[in-house]
DNA sequence: ACATTAGCGGAGGGGTGCCTCCGGTACGCA
DNA sequence: TGCGTACCGGAGGCACCCCTCCGCTAATGT
C-alpha cells in the first residue's frame, strides 16, 4: 500500500511533517474526526499555513494518520498466526479493541469511501480475516457470521460507553460468544 | 417524573415551546448533541432569543427532549408485558433500536450526570428491567449479565455503522444470542 | 561563504455558533 | 376597544474555525 503524501525532502520539513501526523493522530483520537486543524497545527508547534501545504484537505490528514494506524494492525495479525483459532482470533480483537478504544477516528472511517480507504480497508480484511475463517472452519463461529459482521459488532460494543474496562470485556465477552457455534 | 421546565402561559409563548421541542427533537436526532442553537431556533421558526428564554441552557433543552423520549419507551414495555419471557425482552429492545437509531441524543445521554438524567434512566430501568429480570428468572438469560450491560450492548452495537438494516439486524442478533443461557 | 529557493507561519477575510440585551409587538383582560 | 405587560426576535459582540496568500527564514549545495 503505498503512501499518499510522501515525506519531505528537507529536514525542517520532515520534522514538521512528523510533528502534525503525531498531533494529528492524538487529536483524532481525543475529538473524532471533527478535531480542530489549527489544533493540530498548534499542538504540533507549526504554523497553520504549513499543516496545510503538507496536508491540502482534511481528509489527506486524517488518511495519512490512518495508514499508519492500519499497517499496525496488520502486524497484530501476523504476530498472532500461531495461536489456537479461537484464541488467535480474539487476541487480535483484543489488540484491536484496545487499538480502536483510543483512536475513534479509526471506527468512524469504517464506513468512509475514497480510494484510499478501500485500500485500508483491504489491508486490514487481508489481516483478520484468515483469522476468522480459521476460526470458522475449525468449526468455532456460526457459518453465519461474516468478518466483517465480526467487525462492526466489536467496533460497535466498543465505541459505547460502558461504566469500566471491566464491563466493557464482560459486554464484548457476551457479544463474541454470541459469534460462536451452539 | 416532574418536567424540569414548565409550559408557559400565553398562548404564543405556548406554541414557540412547544415548536422549539420539535426543532429540537429532529435536530438532535439528524446531528446529534451537538445541533447548533441558532439552527434549531430556525427550523422552530423562532428568534434565538426565544429559545434561550425558554432553555437558558443546552442542556435545560436537551433534558426536556429527553424526558419525551424516555416516556415512550416506557410506554412500550407496558405493552408487551404478556409476552412470553424472552419475547417481550427481545420486542421491547427492537422498539429501543428503532426508538434509539433515529436518535443518537438518547444513546449519548447513557452516560450524563444530571438530577433529571438520573429519573430519566430510572423511569427507563423501571420499565424495562423487570422484563430483562423476567427472562433470566425463566432461565433464557446468563446469570452474569445485568439490564444495565444489555442496554449498552444493545445501544453500542445499534449506533455503530452497517452496510444495510438487514446486517443491523443480523449482527444484533449474534449478540443477543450471546446473552442467552448456555 | 553565499546564492538559491523550498519551506515557514501567521495575518486576515469569510463563515458559523454562542449568548445578551432591549426596542417593539401582540396577547389577555377589563 | 384599549391598556399593561409578557413575550418576541434579531442585531451585535465575542470566540472559534477554515483556508489563502505572501513577505520572511534558513536549509542545501556548490
Amino acid at each position: 500500500m503505498a503512501i499518499a503524501v510522501r515525506r519531505p525532502q528537507r529536514a525542517d520539513a520532515r520534522r514538521n511533517f512528523d510533528a502534525l501526523l503525531a498531533a494529528a493522530r492524538d487529536a483524532f483520537a481525543e475529538n473524532g474526526t471533527e478535531a480542530s486543524l489549527e489544533d493540530i497545527a498548534r499542538r504540533a508547534g507549526v504554523g497553520i499555513g504549513t499543516l496545510y501545504r503538507n496536508f491540502p484537505t482534511r481528509q489527506d490528514l486524517f488518511e495519512a494518520v490512518y495508514v499508519d494506524e492500519v499497517d499496525q494492525l496488520a502486524a497484530v495479525a501476523a504476530a498472532v498466526a500461531d495461536l489456537p483459532p479461537w484464541e488467535a482470533l480474539t487476541t487480535w480483537l483484543d489488540r484491536f479493541v484496545d487499538y480502536v478504544g483510543t483512536k475513534r477516528a479509526l471506527v468512524e472511517a469504517l464506513n468512509r469511501d475514497s480510494e484510499m480507504f478501500r485500500a485500508c480497508r483491504a489491508t486490514m480484511y487481508e489481516a483478520g480475516e484468515p483469522l476468522f475463517e480459521r476460526a470458522k472452519d475449525a468449526g468455532e463461529v456460526r457459518a453465519d457470521a461474516s468478518f466483517d459482521d465480526m467487525l462492526r459488532m466489536v467496533s460497535g460494543v466498543t465505541s459505547g460507553a460502558f461504566v469500566d474496562t471491566a464491563q466493557r470485556d464482560r459486554v464484548l465477552g457476551f457479544a463474541l460468544s454470541g459469534l460462536k457455534k451452539g
